[in-house]
DNA sequence: ATATTATTTGAACATTTATTCAAATGTTCA
DNA sequence: TGAACATTTGAATAAATGTTCAAATAATAT
């Protein structure tokens, strides 16, 4: 059975279909774009992103911020690093983090009044 | 050993740490932006998304334009049902969907801007 | 040098998630 | 009624993810 036998595709409004898949990005653009949204879609990252966004801070500060284990909060650092969403700076024996870009904030925004309504 | 004894949440700048927990909003708060987040976070349902936002589609169209089986896309549907963003009207056999909320359309052309730069 | 502190890393585990397949609905039309 | 179509559902699987623990770095101080 070759694969042109296995395929389902029934296509109902040709002309809307047609138009559409005109209109699609690119693949790597929605992968792109997930990878991003992957990002802030951790309760602990979340409450990482918004607590850098009101102060510069070390690791073991935002682990009492957001309560969880400091190694926990150096993975999920590693995470925000990897997608650009946070920057840091090396100070003595501590390491200080804060956001890489305003992008985030209003992203944390639209979250926060979507879910509050 | 008590559960003190095993505590190694250690504060460097008390000060900031206090001051930024005052700003933290409740659990329950992150919570839902993170589900809201994960809804966008992939890569098949930000395409069913954008293709909402371009057209109001029935599933099997959906499907020839995503260029995925029915079934993955009907289940995905499901997930963004049930997170309210999309919504959908049943017409005959079809059944068709659009997107519930504007929100979307900005978080997808924030998410947009930033990857393309 | 050794000890102490702050952070990172890697392996291990449990949980969640995307995807596929087959079967079950629900709707229209002969 | 039954056949044909559009969609949904549930179970199964494989892959990805969050979290924990213990060990490894890296920087400072004694």
């Amino acid at each position: 059975m070759s694969k042109e036998d296995v395929c389902q595709i029934k296509i109902i409004n040709k002309k809307k279909v047609d138009k559409v898949k005109k209109q699609m990005k690119k693949e790597t653009t929605y992968q792109e774009m997930a990878e991003t949204f992957k990002a802030t879609s951790d309760k602990t990252r979340l409450k990482i992103l918004y607590a850098l966004s009101k102060e510069e801070l070390c690791v073991c500060d935002l682990s009492a911020i957001v309560d969880m284990s400091i190694s926990l909060v150096s993975h999920q650092l590693r995470i925000l690093r990897d997608k650009k969403l946070v920057k840091y700076r090396k100070e003595g024996k501590s390491v200080y983090y804060s956001l890489d870009d305003d992008y985030v904030v209003q992203l944390i925004k639209m979250a926060y009044d979507h879910v509050t309504e």
